[in-house]
DNA sequence: GCCCACATTGAAAACGGTTTTCAGTTAGGA
DNA sequence: TCCTAACTGAAAACCGTTTTCAATGTGGGC
């Protein structure tokens, strides 16, 4: 199944209406191999609904984000941006220089977080890990 | 030595100038053993220095972010806090209850980055971690 | 200790991303 | 097709952060 009807499965599943512009928003992440902004969401949605509103993207991206279709990313300038998550704990390789990035889940920190919980005496309940680096394409 | 001495030391090295309000910046950093927003850093400054301004709070920030005496957390919910560093690569465990943050350095990522660095093809070149948790003084 | 150049300060305004408001529109079940 | 609750978008509000700029304070030089 196409990854745009994936996504819309999961809305109208929940009973969510697939509207115009909530499907231009859907298109433009299914096509995007990278992260992308709020912004930019809204710029390239308004190529498939041309009057989509910057409101409703914001709309949109939260209620995937609840149904942990897609995940917010921090990039290190402070500015956030939205990537594609294939549910269940994942994290996300970003490339530095295309903003590309690719989804692992074999995040085998097991050792780690126990070497951390007996020395600094926490109950680790969660982590959060981002990559960055160079994709095949960006590479020298 | 003080950490809120290591701190000023830090600045003058470089030199910046030892200000009443920088001072009173360092004084609650200092004293915080948990990650404090520039909100609740300008809050408490102004009870060692009555007229501090948050504009410089954010720029004592940026200032020991730029010597690495310091470091930026993203907290869940999008708003920034500021926790003590103590230089080099390391990482924060965070207690979600009380926000009181302990660094460690061991984080041995080279097994993991290596296999993500072979299923996806990015040549890795950074990371970005943090643990959440209960610290031993909120657990149940 | 005093002076001075210049780094630093804070009030106010600007800024940019995000959220709220609200009257009009639309999807989709009956 | 009709109806209603869900949804939409323009505008305004909001909030954390940055810029501006005239006034002030620091610390080195004397
Ligand atoms: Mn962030
Ligand atoms: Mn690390
Ligand atoms: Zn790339
Ligand atoms: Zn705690």
């Amino acid at each position: 199944m196409l990854v745009e009807d994936t996504l819309a499965h999961t809305l109208a599943q929940r009973g969510y209406k697939l509207t115009q512009p909530r499907r231009a928003v859907l298109k433009v992440l299914a096509a995007a191999g990278a992260t992308l902004t709020p912004a930019e969401i809204h710029r390239r949605a308004r190529s498939h609904c041309l009057h989509t509103g910057l409101v409703t993207v914001y709309r949109t991206l939260d209620l995937l984000t609840a149904c942990g279709a897609i995940r917010k990313v921090h990039h290190a300038d402070g500015c956030h941006a939205y990537a594609l998550a294939s549910g269940g704990h994942a994290h996300h390789v970003i490339c530095e220089c295309c903003q590309s990035v690719v989804e692992f889940d074999n995040c085998d920190l097991g050792t780690l977080l126990a070497a951390v919980q007996r020395r600094t005496g926490y109950q680790i309940s969660g982590h959060w890990l981002e990559l960055f680096g160079l994709c095949p394409n960006c590479r020298p």
